[in-house]
RNA sequence: GCCGGGGUGGCGGAAUGGCAGACGCAACGGACUUAAAAUCCGUUGGGGAUCACUCCCCGUGAGGGUUCGACUCCCUCCCUCGGCACCA
């Protein structure tokens, strides 16, 4: 028996499925679509085992469903800008752009050799002039309706290679490059206000499927709280000091105030703190305490008496007023009250400066003297030393204080989110040019519509020091400001990345794209995106920034839908030897090499089999063996099946007919439900197993058994698509297996006419009984009795209950 | 610390209230072969009884509960992998 040539195979269908262009989305509008959908390629080096397996998946939900009669639309190109084209140039010595398309030639060509049903006639790459002029224009739309706007922010600060970094070029401190301590800088940043968006982006109404867990961490990460703004006096000051709490119940409580470094208060407290020189050199060593995330959780909380007092407004007291390294100028007011007998953050700040600790809340368990307190309660309880509110219940008096303070005007309920605005300014060269010139006369100036979009300069050389590299290049700099005519600079920042990957779907889903981001008819007919597959690392960010973009996008009217992605499915990682495969742990399988030795669809196979798509896949050298056998056998099996000769003795023999609709049913649930490929694999195993002793025991006609296979190969498709086009093919099919409709399960073959029951005693499976379809409680009763097995159990007993599931369990209790 | 996923044979995994371990891998035995590879057939959770057909006990991270019946539901705990983290 000759083996299946893969090579020859993979290689013919690969060209004819080109030629034919039968994967070319079409804009169809009277029929129902399906729009898969991969997250796209960053433009690394190549692909590895993790693309793989992400548009192996796309690709079997494409094809099963284009079978089942959808209109498809499957689309891939290119996340090509980003720092690590920067960092090639920095090394290789190779322009960003040049390292970028080679990347893309070389992606491109993986990616075909996968065989994925892709419509490349839709394939694009953000770094292209013509796709990231749109993210021009959608700044400048944005700009108009006051959704970006300017603001100094920190910024990672290297100050020897004089340039900002990205957190992630930030280690232990340092910078990456040169190791130097990294500062905190304030910079002039673009920023999208996504916080208006806020409660919009807390509604998932609009989402049928995600998982829970994505959902849940955007919640968290929006991060909404009920609460209260607190307004205290600061009499040396003659200004009001705000704070924001969630416990205002707790407000007698408070023993101090703390404020923020960076709260604009400060420099007001600088020149009339007696204290002032102390102060200033704390404030010199906690602002160059840098803020990723390793060291955030490390640093210990410090801070420093103000010199000022502020005045509690439910009491009158005096209390002091603190700056701490701990409170964030972000979040909030940028100003706390400190209430240390009831938040743990506080009790450790009071126990290591000696503030008083006042008790205002009873716990029923424990003593109310502060001297007495090993830690903060922060339950609820019945309250004390709280004026004319002693006695309620503190969860009452949330509401209550809240509501006092509002009636007296000093202070009101609020809401807030933990979410922040969208800093999109990013001190680089490769990205998005923002289309924004500075003029001396008319400040800050829109680059006209018709002037975009604003193209990179190639003539730059990447260094990886100094400030934004577009500064280096005079040509791109120095221009003429569209308002007035005058000498004008052009805006040196470029856009995050994750910009271009909000709306890259929209375009996709356009195919007439000349002189518009997209069109709108097309984009309301393939939107929203049916499936949605990518990994879990895009939970936050990616799907928060995209979702936020077609709610923009919606409002402005520009389509009529609400939520990008209405299935997401997020595929488990690769795992090798214990380790997510990675060049670092040097643990990486390449694709290439496995589809050399086995084939694609070989490598599919695998993938699909050895997991469910959402848990990690461990990979495993024999598990390719077996998939690759399992072709093999799927292949030797059709060439026994065409040379198949009939006996007179199986005419009457349904057994393949049950077979193969029990397989057909089984495959398209387990598809349907919740693509679990791994159990749907395993029923095609069960499948050739079966069919193996039909044909071995010559039970079946020629003609039911190729039947049978026929619908088979339709059932294998989505998963081995090279192998059945080329059976579907030498079964004499001219057109190709995917203009196939999927198979329909006969339901007559699948209802038994015997079924066998298992009897348990106590619980227990003692024995098991053949029965007629459909026999009463009674009769399986009846024939329970006359097991033996089964008698032997109930000698000397009495049966004192008898539970009987229908089909399936008869469950005796006997004393 | 908080939130979430997970823990089932030697391994990947099935079964989500009704016969635990489908399917595959590995291992072992056999057939074919001069031999090997490939292929095919068989056995395979642990323990025990039996010449044998077979039969019994234990078993889904640990302990408890609900139920006629629990891998599955509830409570307590342990381990593990992710995410977030001074969010006031």
């Amino acid at each position: 028996m000759e083996k299946y040539n893969f090579t020859e195979a993979e290689d013919k269908w690969q060209k004819k499925w080109e030629e034919s262009g039968i994967y070319k989305a079409q804009f169809l509008k009277d029929r129902k679509k399906f729009y898969v959908l991969e997250m796209f390629p960053y433009t690394s080096a190549q692909i590895h085992m993790g693309h793989v397996r992400n548009y192996t998946i796309g690709d079997v939900i494409a094809r099963f469903f284009a079978m089942n009669g959808f209109n498809i639309l499957h689309p891939i190109g290119y996340d090509a800008f980003g720092m690590p084209a920067e960092n090639a140039a920095i090394k290789q010595k190779i322009p960003p752009k040049e390292w970028t398309y080679k990347n893309i030639g070389t992606i491109g060509r993986q990616l075909k050799k996968l065989g994925i049903s892709y419509c490349w006639e839709r394939e694009l790459a953000t770094c292209d002039p013509e796709y990231y002029r749109w993210n021009q224009y959608f700044f400048l739309q944005f700009y108009k309706k006051k959704l970006v706007y300017k603001k100094l922010s920190l910024a990672n600060w290297c100050p020897s290679c004089n340039t900002v970094l990205a957190n992630e070029q930030v280690v232990d401190g340092g910078c990456w490059r040169c190791s130097s301590a990294v500062e905190q800088k304030e910079l002039s940043q673009w920023f999208v206000r996504i916080t208006d968006y806020a409660e919009k982006l807390l509604d998932f109404s609009g989402i049928k499927n995600w998982p829970e867990r994505v959902i849940t961490m955007q919640k968290n990460w929006i991060g909404k709280s009920y609460g209260c703004e607190v307004h205290f006096s600061m009499p040396e000051l003659k200004k009001e000091l705000t704070v924001f709490t969630t416990r205002p119940d707790t407000l007698f409580g408070a023993t101090y105030v703390v404020i923020s470094p960076r709260h604009p208060v400060v420099k007001e407290i600088l020149a009339k703190s007696r204290l002032k020189k102390d102060i200033e050199s704390f404030l010199a060593r906690v602002r160059n305490q840098n803020i990723t995330v390793e060291t955030t959780a490390k640093m210990e909380k410090e801070g420093i008496y103000a010199g000022i007092d502020a005045v509690n407004p439910v009491n009158s007291e005096k209390i002091p007023v603190w700056i701490g390294n701990y409170v964030l100028l972000e979040y909030g007011t940028g100003a706390i009250m400190a209430v240390p007998a009831h938040d743990q953050r506080d009790f450790e700040f009071a126990e290591k400066y000696g503030l008083p600790v006042r008790i205002v809340i009873k716990d029923p368990e424990w003593e109310t003297v502060p001297e007495k307190l090993q830690q903060a309660y922060e339950s609820e309880g019945a309250m004390i030393n709280s004026g004319t509110f002693d006695g309620m219940g503190s969860a009452e008096c949330i509401v209550a204080i809240s509501k006092s303070l509002e009636k007296q005007g000093k202070g009101k309920q609020t809401v807030n989110y933990s979410l922040r605005d969208w800093c999109i300014s990013r001190q680089r060269y490769w990205g998005t040019p923002i289309p924004i010139i500075y003029c001396k006369k008319c400040g800050a100036v829109s680059v006209p519509e018709k002037d975009l979009p604003v193209i990179l300069p190639e003539d730059i050389e990447i260094t990886g020091k100094g400030e934004s590299p577009l500064k280096n290049s005079n040509r791109f700099l120095h221009c003429k400001c569209p308002e007035c005519g005058g000498d004008a600079e052009r805006e040196t920042d470029t856009m995050d990345t994750f910009m271009d990957s909000s709306w890259y779907f929209l375009r996709y889903a356009s195919g007439d794209t000349k002189d518009k981001p997209f069109s709108k008819d097309e984009v309301n007919y393939w939107m929203p995106v049916d499936q949605y597959i990518g990994g879990i690392e895009h939970a936050i960010l990616h799907l928060l920034y995209s979702r936020f973009f077609v709610k923009v996008l919606n409002d402005m009217n520009y389509l009529n839908f609400n939520e990008p992605f209405e299935n997401l499915l997020c595929q488990g990682m690769v795992i090798k030897d214990g380790a997510k495969m990675s060049k670092s742990k040097g643990n990486v399988v390449d694709p290439e090499k496995v589809i050399q030795k086995y084939g694609v669809d070989t490598l599919r196979l695998f993938i699909l089999f050895a997991a469910p798509p959402e848990m990690d896949l461990e990979w495993a050298e024999t598990g390719i063996e077996g998939a690759w056998r399992f072709i093999n056998r799927v292949w030797a099996m059709d060439s026994n099946i065409r040379n198949y000769t009939d006996t007179d003795k199986n005419n009457g023999d349904v057994s393949v007919e049950k077979l193969i609709n029990r397989t057909i049913r089984g495959i398209t649930e387990d598809i349907r439900k919740e693509f679990h490929f791994n159990t749907a694999i395993a029923k095609m195993m069960e499948f050739t197993n079966g069919l193996h002793r039909i044909i071995e025991e010559q039970a079946s006609s020629k003609e039911k058994l190729v039947d049978a296979w026929k619908k088979f190969i339709k059932l294998m498709a989505p998963f081995i698509p090279h192998t059945c086009e080329e059976m579907w093919e030498i079964h004499g099919n001219r057109q190709s297996v995917f203009n196939e409709s999927w198979p329909a399960v006969e339901e007559k073959y699948l209802k038994d006419e015997e079924s066998s029951v298992a009897v348990q005693i106590n619980g227990k499976v003692r024995g098991r009984i053949n029965i007629v379809s459909g026999s009463s409680e009674a009769m399986v009763m009846e024939n329970a009795m006359k097991n033996p097995d089964i008698f032997k159990w109930l000698e000397g007993k009495t049966v004192v209950k008898r539970i009987y599931v229908a089909g399936k369990i008869l469950n005796l209790v006997v004393k």
